[in-house]
DNA sequence: TTAGGGTTAG
């Protein structure tokens, strides 16, 4: 009330009623202070320019409050004449510098927040660094990733003798966390004679930053022994260390045990952990319970949809949010983007509908999104658009030349993918990221040259230590050459541990090339690591099924169903007329039913006679041989494709999508379909794309 | 005047 009511006095002596003398600055910088908005920030503001023009000090008052209100702009339009001509600064005043110091880096300039401080250390005789000036220098230092600047800065706070005052200390944690320097961040924590909640979140925070999730929440529970109460950000920094769902319940209950679950900002980090732990319903709940909602609820809901692969509600989210006239900011429609790139259930149409919104949304100079959006395009099967937006964008970097990499290689375009590498390695350096996309490149086109040397290069050419990931890649490479000893002793050399990934890698290329040992060596590795994959126990199967051991086929079926796993449902959607349609094996639920299975028959006659031979191994098990080959064919990428091909003119395209790998009979068929009707044929499957024209597939048979 | 924290592209 006493502020409200500062802020009114002062506001009617700016309002200049005759006989009423000007505000003094200190009562002027005590009013911008209490304002709590931009309309009582404004005449405050023209106050001061009116009766006080050259006084810096209100100019940062003036600055701080409008960066804490949101409009950084101004701040900086505020500050931007002494930051660019500090010798119009006071030289003898630290309080005025650092005031400058923050204003800035509370603006986001954290840039020219560094150059200003780097001119009061040249100031000889004149004022000096406090103990104020540090914490927004480190913070600077850490936003910019300027780490060895921030060691400097470190080295005049303990030459000046600040470095273990607590602000100081709480900064100079923060700084070496985010600069992946743990071991030192945890020194100084030790160090410390007294902490404070900031210091032991600031190291929870340096844990969670550096992947150890099980040492910030150990530490968490430390600092609740030593009896520090935790506030927000202590609750904001641990939430996502939390995987599941008994310790999504723990930390919920501490936090209403603390007060702190009617705050919109904490509903929604407990939305997001909720969410991440599987409980997509209960996250939906609370995101219908939260009172305030803001544009963060509404963008981590759709989020978590997203990750769920739930794409019909993110989509269903996103246009109620449209309705009550919340404005998606980049964050809510790179949850868009996310869903819809995953999802079976999107179309190329939603991909081009949200990049209109993209564009309606000024986004288009944002570069995560334009990624978001050229990695969209590239898994709804439009590689010419990714690369078309790929082309005229400014500002790439290396997540964007890794997207379109990968793009080339899901699509089987591993010349492309290695040439777009190789331009993009003239440019910048790759990094581990971008050396999976290149080889998993490398591997789906069968470049085997290229991927070997793309791989040595890593550790020659850039010094990126390779991870099971790449190990996998080369696995997969080998494996497709049929080159499985040469697989096999490659991952015996290999400096790590081989993980699922790699055994996986062998064991698909098993499924290529049959070969009983090596395919029990890689099942049984993956039996101890990834023993819940039911597509695993298939794949040895139906291994097992090719190379004639039908008892074999069967102890695996039977040791999956006795660990309780089921197999995946398959299904397979094919997209008609901006629609899309859902097949099941067998299914029959579509009107056009009858239409399609006369179809399909004519249809497995023309390819039989083109010399298509039903491969019965991919069909189930326990029954006859005619039975078998007339189950393959209701499997549902041919019902999907013959439904496709009935309801579109001949020139169109057939863009159809499987949930699964797809089948080896269906990919088959799907060749001779597209010779005998001379129809393109776009399959995505969930390991990469497959181009069926002309009885050939992009793939090579190989996927 | 000062510290720690939230949804976000490969």
């Amino acid at each position: 009330m006493f502020l409200r009511s500062t802020v009114r006095r002062v506001l009617h002596q700016c309002c200049s009623i005759p006989d009423t003398p000007p505000p003094e600055p200190r009562a002027l910088a005590e009013a911008i202070r209490s304002s709590t908005s931009l309309r009582d920030l404004k005449p405050l503001h023209a106050a001061a320019l009116r009766h006080h023009p050259d006084d810096l000090f209100l100019s940062a008052a003036l600055a701080s409050h409008y960066s804490l209100l949101g409009s950084p702009r101004v701040a900086l339009s505020l500050l931007s004449p002494a930051a660019a001509d500090p010798s119009l600064l006071p030289t003898g005043d630290t309080f005025l510098w650092n005031l400058l110091i923050r204003g800035l880096a509370d603006a986001g300039a954290h840039d020219r927040a560094l150059l200003l401080y780097r001119r009061l250390r040249e100031l000889r005789g004149g004022a000096q660094p406090d103990k104020f000036t540090f914490p927004p220098v480190l913070k600077a230092c850490a936003h910019l990733g300027e780490f060895e600047e921030g060691v400097k800065v470190h080295g005049d706070a303990a030459e000046l003798g600040f470095d273990s005052d607590v602000f100081v200390r709480n900064s100079l944690i923060a700084l070496y966390g985010k600069g992946r320097a743990l071991d030192t961040a945890r020194r100084l924590f030790d160090e410390m004679p007294e902490r404070n909640v900031v210091t032991w979140t600031a190291m929870i925070g340096a844990f969670v930053q550096n992947g150890h999730p099980k040492e910030a929440l150990a530490l968490f529970h430390q600092m609740l022994q030593e009896r520090v109460r935790p506030n927000r950000a202590t609750f904001l920094t641990l939430i996502p260390c939390v995987v599941s769902c008994d310790e999504a319940d723990n930390l919920h209950k501490l936090i209403v045990r603390h007060r702190l679950e009617s705050e919109v900002i904490v509903q929604n980090a407990i939305m997001g952990m909720y969410s991440r732990c599987g409980k997509i319903e209960h996250a939906r709940k609370l995101f219908d319970g939260i009172a305030k909602k803001d544009l963060a609820s509404w963008s981590s809901m759709i989020e978590a949809y997203a990750r769920a692969d739930l794409f019909e509600e993110a989509f269903k989210l996103f246009g109620k949010m449209k309705l009550l006239g919340v404005v998606p900011d980049h964050v809510t429609l790179l949850g868009v983007l996310r869903g819809c790139s995953n999802s079976a259930l999107a179309s190329l149409k939603h991909a081009q509908v949200i990049h209109g919104l993209v564009i309606r949304c000024s986004l288009v100079e944002n570069i995560m999104v334009q990624t978001a959006v050229i990695d969209n395009y590239v898994k709804r099967g439009s590689l010419s658009t990714a690369r078309r937006i790929f082309d005229r964008l400014h500002g790439r970097n290396l997540v964007t030349w890794s997207t379109m990499i990968s793009g080339y290689g899901m699509h089987g375009r591993g010349q492309e993918a290695v040439e777009l590498f190789n331009h993009m390695k003239c440019l910048m350096k790759p990094d581990h990221v971008s050396f999976v996309s290149v080889l998993s490149a490398c591997s789906h086109a069968g470049l085997i040259d290229e991927g070997w040397q793309c791989f040595n290069s890593m550790t020659t050419e850039f010094g990126v230590v390779p991870g099971a990931e790449h190990y996998a890649c080369m696995v997969d490479l080998l494996g497709r050459a049929g080159q499985l000893e040469e697989a096999r002793e490659f991952i015996n050399k290999m400096p790590i541990n081989p993980d699922a990934s790699v055994w996986g890698s062998l064991l698909g290329a098993c499924r290529i090339h049959p070969d009983a040992k090596i395919a029990e060596l890689a099942a049984n590795s993956l039996f101890e690591l990834d023993c819940e994959n039911s597509g695993r126990y298939i794949l040895l199967s139906n291994i097992y099924t090719s190379l004639g051991k039908i008892e074999e086929a069967h102890r695996i079926r039977a040791l999956m169903r006795q660990r309780g796993l089921k197999k995946t449902a398959g299904y397979t959607v094919v997209e008609l007329n901006n629609k899309l349609y859902k097949f099941l094996v067998g299914d029959r639920s579509n009107p056009q039913s009858d239409l399609i299975y006369t179809e399909l028959d004519r249809l497995m006659d023309r390819i039989k006679q083109a010399g298509y031979v039903p491969n019965t191994n991919f069909s189930l098990h326990d029954v006859e041989e005619e039975t078998k080959e007339k189950s393959l064919y209701v499997h549902s990428e041919k019902l999907a494709i013959v439904f496709g091909l009935i309801n579109t003119r001949p020139e169109c395209i057939i863009r159809v999508h499987k949930n699964l790998r797809v089948c080896g009979d269906c990919h088959t068929a799907t060749k001779f379909i597209s010779k005998v009707t001379r129809r393109k044929i776009i399959m995505r499957d969930s390991h990469r794309f497959h181009h069926f024209s002309e009885g050939v597939c992009s793939c090579g048979d190989y996927w």
